[in-house]
DNA sequence: GTGAAACATGGTACCGTTACCACATGAAGA
DNA sequence: TCTTCATGTGGTAACGGTACCATGTTTCAC
């Protein structure tokens, strides 16, 4: 049975104003440079505050100055690949500018999402990072009326009141197919996320303008998704069968190209061969499968450093302009996607390796 | 530029009690449910904070009674997917009963860990749950002195003193050899971790214990890995030069198992036909590979969850035993270890889903 | 009828900081 | 000499709660 020990009392601010024959007040500004402190009065502090082991209460300071160091990372769910990275990024950051992490997981549920902001408002959490997609206008006037600063990644509440950060969605997916139209892919298919997300529209849209012109093209050559593994999979067999001379697929996300590589898998069609797959997110998982998975990559931990970055300036009052920051996708060609070309280029790369 | 709105001030306890016309003390025993409050005024007080939609300073409730309601999760690396999951559990149950999670990324170096430490005893938080492997007895010391609760992960500071939640690493190395063995694996190889953690330690010794009695078995069948896929694809490598006759490897996380089977694949060694895989762990990506990756599964989202059901029991003083939980582990059977009965299993349902 | 126990409420000193104001000193400029 | 101002320091009321103590009223058993 725990026991909690207790006792052990830590020196406070009196304590060290005591030991050093000061007043609190000179602590305190001493602390927070905060106004005049004599050069030796400054010394005498020092000391007592390290022969006391002294360390300020950061609750305390909280209640007085309503400023916690602390700031709040809201998403669907950490133990998603692509959120684990990002937070990841967020709490690097943030511990270098000496504040705390709290995450919570929304599920995209805006329940959730708004009992979060609730519990945590009145905990003067300095600032909220929403990666969630649930929230909404209506939390974004509450949290303006508290005077709590927050910012968004993919989608802000509405244009122009929060800084919003995401990657260039429909850039990338202009990218990928024309990625795919350079291997020699010459009917190409789309599986499109779900298209209340914005990342899912605009890269639907990058799509269809990239493909529009073609005669080949039509719009049975789109297949809904639910940005998942298992929503991949079902949606390149729908594919497959309605048009089975596909031989290129770009995927609204790299869960979902990965079922796509499964469902070719399943179906006895080489991926990279005979169908060019290609993701987007850049996460982890895409140098695993086999083969490897081209994607079009954001820059997740740039995103995420960057979006922290943006709050804390936020919270310290620095100028922040509160506008869509866009960061640029990269193309990263691998075996999911061979041409001609390529694919002696790979083995040749293969042999170079296994000689090592 | 960003501008703090404030002015909006949020309700207090004075506020209440005058609105409702009785004293800030019957206000908090009626919040606290911590004394006698008559019906009627029970009443007039929930009336009064339904109208000025008050909700407790949770900071003032901190500084007053030295508890925030918050845990904390110290790993190596959120971004890595065991601990992300097991932040995803620790967080879902935190939550139900009313905590909140921080997070911090120790990357296994000691420093960070007591850094963590240091900042978060100052900011009154309730407990810590240490996933990380750079605990020591010092660190443990200094939590029991200060009176903060903790929990560990796979390894306590030393036994007896902290709640230990593992899983089962020495039966489940058992298992991965009993397993391979029984598709007919006549020389099986193991890739093992770092052995300065408990779990790569303890799988490796299950393994020498199912092999060591076998003929075939020598010492030069063991070979070290990081706990990575790119230690495991190099491991594997060494391995099967020196013995190009295994047909089954035990590595010792999942990680390392998608790392030999990448090196199988580059060598043209068809993996889970030629040579069998069997990792430990259970993440998400074993699903993905292909072949699919039999795995020794933890239950990783039970550990989490028992883990900081444990902690948030101590924090509320009931009553808890501090020792080691040991939790079970499943053999998840994958195509990475077919046998020939197995083989022809996989294809018949293979044909059933494609009938769907 | 009386004393004890249960019920009900209010006053106020903390919790550990910070922010503001008051005050003192010495040097510099008019 | 008298302001003015930079320097240096201390006192103390917040911040928003909780917890303890004091005070009063009922209720009820003996």
């Amino acid at each position: 049975m725990y026991v909690s020990q207790e006792g052990i009392d830590i020196a406070t601010i009196r304590d060290v104003a005591k030991l050093a024959g000061v007043s609190v007040s000179t602590v305190s500004r001493y602390l927070n440079k905060s106004g005049y402190v004599n050069a030796e009065t400054e010394q005498s502090i020092k000391g007592a505050i390290d022969k006391l082991n002294y360390a300020p209460n950061v609750v305390a300071r909280g209640l007085a100055g309503k400023k916690t160091n602390t700031i709040a990372l809201i998403l669907p769910d950490i133990s998603n690949l692509f959120f684990s990275d990002l937070a990841r990024a967020v709490e690097d950051v943030a511990s270098t500018y000496g504040y705390t992490v709290i995450f919570g997981n929304s599920d995209d549920q805006g329940i959730k999402e708004k009992r979060y902001i609730e519990t945590l408002k009145n905990k003067y959490i300095d600032g909220f990072i929403f990666a969630s997609n649930t929230f909404g206008p209506g939390d974004a006037e509450k949290l303006q009326k508290l005077g709590i600063p927050f910012v968004c990644l993919d989608r802000g509440p509405d244009e122009q009141t929060s800084g919003v950060v995401r990657s260039k969605n429909r850039e990338g997916a202009v990218m990928a197919v024309q990625h795919l139209l350079d291997i020699g892919c010459r009917k190409i298919g789309h599986i499109y996320g779900p298209q209340h997300l914005i990342t899912a529209k605009e890269r639907l849209i990058g799509f269809e303008q990239s493909v529009q012109s073609f005669d080949w093209y039509t719009p049975t050559l789109l297949e809904p998704g639910d940005f998942r593994i298992a929503g991949g999979l079902e949606a390149t067999e729908r594919l497959m069968r309605r048009h089975p001379d596909i031989d290129g697929i770009f995927a609204g996300n790299d869960l979902m190209a990965v079922g796509a590589l499964k469902a070719l898998n399943r179906m006895g069609i080489r991926a990279g061969e005979q169908v060019a797959i290609c993701g987007f997110d850049g996460i982890q998982t895409t140098e695993i499968t086999s083969p490897e998975l081209t994607t079009i990559a954001q820059p997740i931990y740039e995103m995420g450093a960057l979006i922290s970055r943006l709050l804390i300036k936020k919270i310290e009052g620095a100028p922040v302009e509160d506008r869509l920051y866009e960061l640029d996708v990269k193309l990263i060609p691998r075996d999911s996607t061979l041409s001609r070309e390529t694919l002696s280029l790979a083995q040749r790369s293969l042999y170079e390796e296994e000689g090592q």
